[in-house]
DNA sequence: CGTACACCCTGGCCGC
DNA sequence: TGCGGCCAGGGTGTAC
């Protein structure tokens, strides 16, 4: 379900409601998402103050005060939503799949619901956090100016596959998911099956440049609302209707002046969507 | 090391 | 209305 804007839209929403408060209770109705959960996951949460909740790629980072950090990822269809104290925990059709319940020391609820179960949860030691398996190897942030042109070209010079493909690759830039590289190729009005290394350094700073504004932008829209994506509070995101080419196959390519239709093909066994007028395979 | 692919799982949607 | 097929925002492990 979510790329990097929605994992953030996910933390900024948690925040509020869990930063400062003490887990009362953390109930467990399956012993596995993705991954088991880790030993006594309830129990070493029990009691635990949240510090902080943050983010880094597509990670949602619960720093607590017993010096451990829960990890958690939303794979493709993983979401959180909190109930206020003085709101009933009320099951509904899709409360089979609420696998975890937190319930913190004023009462308020935070429930991870994930139809799929390619999310997980994990706890690491916080000082020890960026060397943990899951983010040693990622990439620099896409958002602010973590990402450079320069150091992106000494990476993708050397890679040999497509650029979509590669932009999918988290340890070359950390939390781009399939909608977002989709975007941010067709705004570089760059072709999706072009060779990684055939990118001049000029199409690099083209190429980082609208990758920060999409995913900038779409963070100011709260995240995008595919499916049933929503923030803490049910709301939804409203970037989807900003999609220029995700999941416009057919339609006429909203490129002012072109006359291009928006084709679907698969990478990697993946969708891509793009113009295949004005994102030039020509270097 | 880079790349390609199968796989984890459920639900929504489309066509018949 | 039911059913099969296809599709889905991600990441990992394996094979080459």
């Amino acid at each position: 379900m979510p790329e990097l804007p929605e994992v953030e839209t996910v933390a900024k929403g948690l925040a509020p409601v869990m930063e400062g408060k003490r887990i009362q209770m953390v109930q467990v109705n399956r012993p596995n998402l993705r991954f088991a959960f880790p030993d006594g996951f309830a129990d070493q949460l029990r009691g635990c103050k949240v510090l902080r909740v943050g983010r880094r790629a597509k990670y949602i980072l619960f720093a607590l005060d017993n010096d451990q950090t829960m990890l958690s990822h939303l794979g493709m269809s993983g979401c959180y939503s909190t109930l206020a104290a003085n709101e009933v925990y009320a099951p509904h059709a899709k409360s089979k799949h609420d696998h975890v319940v937190f319930t913190l020391e004023d009462g308020a609820k935070v429930i991870y619901n994930d139809p799929r179960r390619f999310g997980f949860m994990d706890i690491f030691a916080s000082d020890q956090i960026d060397a943990c398996k899951f983010l040693a190897h990622l990439g620099p942030e896409p958002t602010g100016n973590a990402l450079s042109a320069k150091q992106l070209f000494a990476k993708t010079s050397v890679r040999k596959g497509a650029i979509k493909t590669a932009l999918l690759d988290q340890k070359l830039i950390a939390g781009l998911g399939n909608i977002y590289v989709c975007e941010a190729l067709f705004r570089a009005k760059i072709h999706p099956f072009l060779r990684t290394c055939d990118l001049s350094l000029s199409m690099l700073e083209t190429l980082v440049c609208h990758i920060r504004n999409v995913i900038d932008e779409a963070i100011k829209a709260g995240g995008s609302s595919l499916k049933d994506f929503s923030n803490t509070d049910g709301e939804l995101g409203y970037f989807q209707h900003q999609f220029a080419v995700y999941g416009q196959a057919g339609a006429s390519c909203p490129a002012p002046k072109c006359t291009g239709e928006i084709i679907r093909m698969v990478q990697a066994g993946r969708s891509s969507f793009f113009c295949p007028v004005c994102q030039t395979k020509e270097i």
